[in-house]
DNA sequence: CAGGATCCTATCGGATACTG
DNA sequence: CAGTATCCGATAGGATCCTG
């Protein structure tokens, strides 16, 4: 969470929303956020763990999505009182919901990215 | 699209994404890109027409959004020669792939929005 | 190890005015 | 009607340094 304090933008009531299919893309959309919790779908993963997995993702925003992945109640924070310090994220019940989602999205990843790369390619050279 | 040149993020490799969801995400991602996909889902729709459905939207952003989805091959800008001028976007069939997912997102946002809403304002009082 | 705190830049996205 | 062009503030996101 970037603050306390209560403009924050994500703290609007649902009537935010003029279509849930916006909802739904608020909770798992942003460039790293559903990354993570497809990497959490095999089991409860550390913070250099997810770090060394969504390649190139910077401390500061890797803490910042996994609070609000927490905030909307999807992962699970447990953290062990030892030194050095273990943390351990992992999907809740709740976040468990989004396991076929999730999968829907890295199949249709690996069966169109191509095609995509390829339109996008096409379509800059029209425009020249 | 911002520009024709060639620094554009977009136009990165499919080596780009490190994970094939990350891919889905960077298509159908955004504010607003999945909402228009999900409008376009019953048929074509003008300009002003997705404007009035996406509530909100101003016109540089639906112009861009729409430009990309364009250029990634999802929808097709269909224009008319008359005047006043008339045009119409609709769904490619690579666009059409998309059915399912983004039917997905808008089952799991009618269920669960209201899960998220209260998981946030939890989350928030827990802090204070 | 798992972050917090700062600082900075780039991109997102809105407001407004104009046009073929 | 369906955009462009321009300006601007807000936010996303990165780099770096510090710490229990």
């Amino acid at each position: 969470m970037k603050s306390s304090n209560n403009n924050d933008a994500r703290y609007f009531s649902i009537d935010k929303y003029s279509c849930s299919v916006e909802a739904t893309i608020d909770v798992i959309g942003g460039k790293w956020k559903s990354v993570i919790i497809y990497y959490l779908l095999d089991g409860k993963k550390r913070f250099n763990e997810l770090k060394r997995l969504n390649n190139g993702i910077t401390q500061r925003m890797l803490t910042l999505q996994l609070r609000e992945l927490e905030a909307d109640g999807i992962i699970h924070r447990e953290v062990y009182r030892e030194v050095p310090p273990k943390v351990e994220y992992s999907l809740t019940e709740f976040g468990q919901e989004l396991r076929p989602l999730i999968l829907m999205l890295k199949s249709w990843g690996m069966n169109n990215t191509e095609k995509v790369i390829e339109n996008r390619s096409k379509y800059t050279n029209k425009l020249k």
